[in-house]
DNA sequence: GGATAATTTGACCGGTTGGTAAACATTACA
DNA sequence: TGTAATGTTTACCAACCGGTCAAATTATCC
């Protein structure tokens, strides 16, 4: 009969269950290391521990791989800002964004690189995604300038207050290469991450004159 | 006769400085859009309107262009960090520092995002440049320290506060399209630069508790 | 202007890569 | 247990890509 690809099955096998989280982990380390076009089909399939045309039969393209990945991941990384409370003390609310996206930055480095790879080719796969990315800042944005506006933080420009907050956080995933290099084998541990939260917990505590 | 290769002649023509600038320009295009991988010696060509043959006339390999464009991109990437100027006044140091840094990611958007490839991809072609990388940081650190120990500046970990001035100017260049994404058509005019600058200037003086 | 060196081009090559075809093996289920 | 659906493998292909070669063209200098 007409083989059933695996993506146009209706109900999903254990199997399919199995052997598609394989082959995401496997293209997660895979893309985040080489990017899109670096990556190849046969080094995925080798870290997932088959053979390329068996990937091909759950995924019958690099791109929809991709697209698999980017989709999941996209989701999680967001769940951060989604937490944002707008009813909640700023200090704390912004202590812990921090936070939480330092210990992303720890966790998942290979998601946030997946990213930055994107980003960096211009997102071509990921313009819709951006729009919602928007609309969530959008949102969040109005929290900060309600806090300003109760004075229960310094005047500031609440997109660029997130821009940054991402940027310092992520950076330790991104440039690992470069964290460590700069720090040296002795002070590259574990605890760089803790030294970062320490650093920038007092960088935003002061710089927003956060009055808790 | 044997063909001299142009990177093998002593005395560089009028030619050769002209075609291995263009070449150059077109390889910085392709090479911070696509990464190394991404990017093909045939598109290289065509944004350097010669063919390929001719193209690889006067660099040999694919390697050899990434190399040169690393070498000379590195050099004036790390300028600003190298006039941080230990007998100046800190806060002076550290706003000018913060400015250089963000017209650096404004006016060269490609050289800040070749860099972030080539770390990305766990900067293979750039280990001995992070030696020298480390020891200029090393450096600067010192000086910093000593303005935290003279009382100049809060008690800040040196290190960390450099890969934050890293993290949030080069985020304007390498993140370009996430950043206009979020702040929509509107404001994502060159004002976001000043934008950046005003936000960023604030939270350092503030958060540094820099004593002018 | 002519000899010589430098530059440019079209044709080509071998290896890689994304993806396919079809036979074969295994699993699910009546 | 038989059989249909699902899963796996071997062999393969066409396109692409980095790079070469030798011949043709152009610039340089006496």
């Amino acid at each position: 009969m007409a083989i059933p690809r695996a993506a146009k099955t209706q109900r999903r096998t254990r199997i399919q269950e199995e052997k598609e989280e394989v082959i995401l982990e496997a293209a997660l380390d895979v893309f985040s290391m080489h990017g899109f076009k670096g990556a190849t089909i046969d080094q995925i399939a080798e870290v997932a521990g088959m053979s390329k045309p068996n990937l091909l039969y759950y995924f019958r393209t690099k791109e929809a791989m991709h697209r698999a990945l980017i989709d999941r991941v996209l989701d999680t990384w967001l769940d951060p800002l989604r937490e944002f409370d707008a009813d909640g003390n700023p200090e704390i609310e912004i202590k812990s964004y921090i936070r939480r996206k330092l210990e992303m930055a720890r966790d998942f480095p290979r998601e946030s690189r997946l990213f930055a790879n994107e980003i960096l080719r211009g997102g071509p796969s990921i313009v819709e995604e951006l729009d919602d990315l928007r609309k969530l800042v959008d949102e969040k944005a109005e929290v900060i300038r309600a806090w300003v506006k109760a004075g229960k933080i310094g005047r500031c420009d609440p997109y660029h207050l997130i821009f940054s907050i991402w940027a310092t956080t992520q950076h330790y995933a991104d440039f690992d290469v470069q964290v460590k290099a700069v720090l040296g084998p002795t002070r590259s541990g574990e605890g760089r991450f803790e030294d970062a939260a320490r650093f920038l917990e007092q960088l935003y505590m002061n710089g927003l004159q956060v009055k808790a």
